[in-house]
DNA sequence: TTTTGAAGTCTCTCC
DNA sequence: GACTTCAAAA
């Protein structure tokens, strides 16, 4: 069964045993204690690495719990929603079932379940649809194309590029004009001819029911500061708000964050200004310390001694980190001893890199840690291409995080179009791409339709009106009766599955057609059907596909097993907040980690830093990072050099690690690969279908 | 006007 | 190596 979007609007069964009293303060450290138990009023915990945070937090959700607070009136705010469910999960073992009960999840999840709540008091239409990147850029693109721009022009911004500015004016507050100058620099003459475009492209979304993920946030705090008597019932809701991840959040959360807490100001921020790694998104980790500006007389706790990692692993992210140019907290301290230094491993090549790390995780699970507690990381989602191959051949179970996404395959989101012209019939977004499918139909034949719909508002039974051009009858008749059955569908649970068979009918023939090797996309739409099945309605469906896609090919094979024991392989983004016995950083060449297109930016190249700072301190007993130094390019004209170990290795660094050459094996590896012990599950079959789509 | 084939463009991170 | 854009053919 996926998740579902709200543990509100499906509440677990209540435990009737109470959890017993305990003395929450004896379990921690001073400092953790402090925070934890701290009464009313706000409180900003600096954490460093490994430093509790999340014990801290958990337990400040307990401490709550049990002097009285009660659950459903707190609000727990995360960056991920693997991080929520972590929190929650671990405070339900603390005091029980009620932890259950507390709100939380991500901040767009939180606002639009918010917005659904409070949206029609606000202005806003009941039934609206959220769209994801993709469809924002689409709609971007459809705004754009209406103002007639992007015809000759050569050097007009594309469609991404209007909807990072566009995204990063409503999260940063910075006006259009001086994104430009310091990010667009060759754009700063169509400034005008920008604003225009979002102009159209906002009424656009308004006029169609369509919500993007800013959005969510910006009717949040609208609704927060433009209506009093809204504002009261919204903060009425909660006696405290936790935020983890503080040094994530952009101007824009910080402002709602304010409006929440206007009257009662519990407040909790949980962050580390040296893992602030989502800059692209807007925040700065100025935000952290500019939180008691914002919320006067908070209390600040640091938490400065490390649990996770042995002493040498903690000599080499703490150089790693001392070289960033501005920094705020302390050096981490840790008891845990160890002598075993971090590997720095120089592999000749790409290949002998995967050899190496995935003899080596072989090593580590015979020596008896469980694959699930082994992770390698990677800066971008494409760069375990090989690894995952040779994993596949291997026969070693993986998941894998982050990365390329299921619900961003072209061949996925064309049957989600279908679902969402049926849930919101002005979905111009979904009906352009449904329509550009249909043979005989191009972007002119698309866009009278649309305008012939929008001429009648939208009804439902517009598109089957249209008279269209001899070529195209047949695909709109298909079309027509297609959505008119399954408009005129009742269904007993739900009946996602059985929506998405009908459209099959209709699409599979069209896949077929248009990609060469369509069986792995087929397999993907069963897929897609799998997981359908386990929703109530169309509409939580995809809400909860926008808000809360299936993250890891884990959370697609439907399982929430985690005694399945699976290698991970994440990108470092998505390891945040996670942490495991042995960790590979693989990869760490200049030009990829950092990544080329930070190195001509110092604030850009610092993050890099973090990241990389964020990477390495994932680990608790096993680091190693490895380089291979030939890397055979495939791209021409790159301004980088190709063949360097990443720059934050720097000698200090290496000075602190193991350098390991990875020796050639006598013969090569057998043609079926070294199988593993038997008492490991093999992997499942929808898995394996999975990584043969995107896996490379 | 649509389709198709070929040249050209970039490449991330996440809700 | 995947996707977009452009030009020519149907």
């Amino acid at each position: 069964m996926p998740d579902m979007p709200s543990p509100r609007l499906y509440p677990a069964r209540e435990r009737t045993v109470a959890s017993p009293a305990r003395d929450l303060a004896a379990e921690l450290n001073a400092e953790q204690g402090a925070a934890a138990t701290h009464g009313e009023g706000p409180l900003l915990i600096i954490a460093g690495a490994g430093t509790g945070k999340t014990r801290t937090l958990v337990y400040r959700v307990a401490h709550l719990i049990e002097r009285g607070v009660s659950p459903e009136r707190i609000l727990l705010l995360t960056f991920t929603r693997r991080a929520a469910h972590e929190m929650l999960s671990r405070a339900e073992k603390l005091v029980g079932s009620a932890s259950k009960r507390v709100q939380g999840g991500t901040f767009h999840a939180t606002g639009h379940r918010l917005l659904r709540q409070f949206g029609p008091d606000a202005g806003l239409p009941k039934d609206f649809s959220i769209m994801d990147q993709g469809d924002a850029e689409d709609l971007m693109q459809l705004a754009r194309a209406s103002l007639g721009y992007g015809k000759q022009e050569k050097r007009f911004p594309k469609k991404e590029s209007l909807h990072y500015i566009y995204s990063r004016h409503l999260n940063t507050e910075k006006p259009v004009e001086q994104i430009l100058q310091q990010e667009y620099a060759q754009f700063v003459e169509f400034s005008r001819d920008i604003v225009r475009i979002f102009a159209e492209y906002t009424s656009r979304k308004s006029e169609r029911n369509l919500v993007d993920y800013d959005d969510l946030l910006l009717f949040w705090a609208m609704m927060l500061e433009q209506s009093p008597s809204l504002a009261d019932r919204i903060c009425g809701l909660y006696d405290h708000v936790l935020v983890d991840e503080y040094q994530d959040t952009n101007l824009l959360q910080a402002r709602i964050l304010r409006g929440l807490c206007r009257h009662h100001a519990n407040i909790t921020v949980v962050g580390d200004d040296a893992q602030s790694i989502y800059s692209f998104r807007g925040a700065h980790f100025r935000n952290i310390l500019d939180f008691p500006k914002h919320f006067p007389n908070a209390q600040i706790v640091a938490l400065e001694q490390n649990y996770r990692s042995t002493q040498p692993i903690l000599d080499v992210t703490n150089t790693i980190i001392s070289r960033a140019l501005e920094r705020f907290t302390k050096t981490l301290w840790t008891q845990r001893g160890g002598t075993d230094a971090p590997w720095l491993v120089t592999a000749r090549d790409e290949q002998q890199q995967t050899r190496f790390v995935v003899d080596r995780i072989l090593e580590l699970h015979e020596e008896g840690t469980p694959l699930k507690e082994i992770a390698v990381l990677v800066r971008a989602g494409y760069m375990s291409a090989d690894l995952e191959i040779e994993l596949t051949n291997r026969n070693i179970p993986f998941e894998k995080w982050g990365g390329l996404k299921f619900l961003e395959a072209a061949h996925v989101k064309d049957v989600l179009a279908f679902l969402r012209v049926l849930e919101n019939p002005r979905d111009e977004v979904s009906w352009y791409r449904i329509l550009m499918l249909m043979p005989g139909i191009g972007d002119v034949t698309a866009r009278a339709m649309m305008e012939s719909m929008a001429d009648r508002s939208w009804d439902p039974d517009a598109f089957s009106h249209f008279v269209p051009p001899a070529r195209a009858r047949d695909a709109h008749r298909g079309l027509a009766d297609l959505i008119r059955r399954l408009r005129g569908a009742r269904r007993e649970d739900g009946g996602v599955g059985e929506d998405i068979d009908e459209i099959r009918a209709l699409y599979d023939s069209i896949l077929s057609e248009r990609y060469d090797r369509s069986e792995p996309r087929l397999a993907d739409l069963d897929q897609l059907r799998v997981i359908a099945a386990g929703y109530p309605s169309r509409s939580v469906f995809l809400a909860a596909l926008a808000l809360e896609p299936p993250s890891s090919t884990q959370d697609l094979a439907g399982g929430s097993e985690s005694d399945n024991d699976a290698l991970v392989i994440s990108t470092v983004h998505s390891a945040k907040g996670k942490e495991w016995d042995a960790v590979f950083v693989i990869w760490a060449v200049d030009g990829w980690f950092p990544s080329s297109r930070s190195m001509d930016d110092e604030d850009q190249l610092e993050e890099e830093r973090r990241l990389m700072y964020v990477a390495t301190t994932r680990a608790r007993n096993h680091l190693a990072v490895t380089y291979p130094l030939n890397v055979y390019a495939t791209r021409r004209g790159q301004d980088y050099s190709i063949d360097q170990l990443s720059r934050f290795l720097d000698r200090g660094v290496r000075d602190k690690m193991q350098r390991v050459v990875p020796q050639e094996p006598a013969a090569p590896p057998p043609a079926g690969g070294a199988p593993l012990p038997a008492s490991t599950e093999p992997a499942i079959d929808l898995r394996a279908l999975l990584r043969g789509r995107f896996g490379g």
